[in-house]
DNA sequence: TCCTGTGCTACGGTTTTAGTAGCATGCGTT
DNA sequence: AACGCATGCTACTAAAACCGTAGCACAGGA
């Protein structure tokens, strides 16, 4: 279990603090871009989040979901977890990941 | 070694073939995202890339940089790795993400 | 009470990443 | 030629992260 990216902290890769470093460094772990990718159309339980994520195993959502949590960009609420709105607006730089990537499949 | 995840084939967490799946997985490898991040200002050589990574172990940086090559977001010039336009293409969709990261150390 | 779904954890094995050292090549200088 | 130096890259061992199966503890409804 590895401690959670914080801006202003040392974190993998710069000992700056730099908040865009934290950043990197919480998104460049596996299954976290997918995780808020999986978010983006609502809640989903943690049951559903990992179906949607095709296989992770638990201890992998799980450390993420806390990360995520921890960092404020996803919550756990009645209906499973969500997008906050500090995580609605983290993915909306992602939105258009989608169509560059199917620009970038037919390369 | 892993294999790089392409559109259209398997990629880790998903079956389907979707180009955002496949880019999901190569983004979400650790140090892929910082590498396409230090190479926003213009090509680095091998050398200087692994200084700007600050710690990167060189055969890590050295299969993200197979990797990233592979899929047409870097290439290797005479002057070092640069993007391509595919990669800078890409990464306008990540230049917000310095101010989103202010905003987020506010929090 | 029993059943179901929730978030979450234990644990053993595999994969990935880290860290140090160094190789092979090319290029300019002496 | 012989040297120094920078380049991209690799070998090797150790540590960390991740995987996969199973199952726990709790809550709500029948």
């Amino acid at each position: 279990m590895t401690r959670t990216p914080r801006p202003g902290t040392v974190v993998r890769g710069s000992r700056t603090g730099k908040p865009v470093m934290a950043l990197l460094d919480l998104l460049g772990r596996r299954w976290a871009l997918r995780v808020i990718w999986e978010l983006r159309d609502g809640p989903l339980t943690s049951r559903a989040l990992r179906g949607a994520c095709g296989g992770i195993s638990p201890t992998v959502l799980n450390d993420r979901t806390r990360e995520l949590r921890d960092s404020g960009l996803i919550g756990l609420e009645d209906d499973g977890y969500a997008l906050t709105q500090l995580g609605r607006e983290l993915l909306a730089n992602f939105a258009p990941l989608a169509a560059w990537a199917e620009k970038w499949a037919r390369r």
